[in-house]
RNA sequence: GGCGUGCCUUGGCCU
């Protein structure tokens, strides 16, 4: 049973739902790990159709049955219902808090999304991440200063949230101190460099930005760092025209 | 013992 589920969750992760199903149905007997394994099958391939059926079939349901559900209906979009079935837990585990928190920052409800992070009982790093991604996304950024202020200081991750917080409120001066803040590490990171080409290119500064791709290691540039500047300069003839 | 969240940086898909 246990070798079915793990060729069930196997053939999900390489995106092949059929095979995923044809283990399931093959399997003589089956468990809630089970179940709760082809349930994130159908949630991985965002068929909130079968899903909703596969979680209504379950029983019983534990956490884990809850959780996934929960981001069934939140990667598609429908954050209430997701928030129905996170309120029928008695106690949430940190993914399921993560999970729901996530939803709504994804959704743009960035004060749900503050309220359940100032109620959970112990945010962990994750959670911190995820929040100050939030922030940064709405360009919010006394509220990303903070979370960055208790983030860990080797973590290019938050490094990148902060900058973009800087650069989504237009701030650029700001998030260029910041970058020339960073630790020697960040340096061969690319995302490090391309968060920072993205803020000269949000805000029209494309000379810098051009300038700050060609000081960026050659062996680390990426697609991303190139599209970020065309990008820039796509954006720029737009408005000129 | 096997199942649920990784986050950040450009774009695309979906809304």
């Amino acid at each position: 049973m246990i070798s079915f589920t793990i060729l069930i969750s196997c053939h999900t992760q390489y995106g092949d739902l059929d095979l995923a199903r044809d283990f399931f149905d093959q399997m003589p007997e089956k468990d809630t790990v089970a179940w709760n394994s082809m349930l994130q099958a159908y949630v991985r391939h965002r068929d909130l159709v079968s899903a909703k059926e596969m979680f209504d079939a379950i029983a019983p349901k534990t956490l884990v049955t809850l959780t996934t559900m929960i981001r069934a209906y939140a990667q598609t979009g429908h954050i209430d219902q997701a928030r129905e079935i996170f309120d029928t837990i008695h106690h949430p585990d940190a993914i399921a808090w993560n999970i729901m928190i996530q939803g709504y920052c994804d959704a743009g409800s960035i004060d749900q999304a503050r309220i359940l992070f100032q109620r959970m009982p112990d945010p962990d790093a994750f959670t911190c991440s995820l929040m100050l991604s939030g922030f940064a996304a709405m360009g919010l950024v006394d509220d990303a200063k903070a979370l960055f202020d208790r983030s860990r200081q080797e973590d290019p991750v938050a490094w990148n949230s902060m900058i973009t917080a800087y650069a989504h409120s237009g701030r650029v001066e700001e998030a260029k101190f910041l970058f020339d803040q960073r630790p020697d590490h960040h340096k061969h990171v690319a995302s490090s460099w391309n968060a920072m080409i993205a803020a000269y290119a949000e805000n029209g500064h494309l000379v810098e930005a051009a300038g700050l791709l060609e000081a960026m290691p050659p062996a680390i540039q990426n697609e991303i760092s190139w599209n970020t500047l065309l990008c820039g300069f796509v954006s720029r003839d737009m408005l000129d025209q």
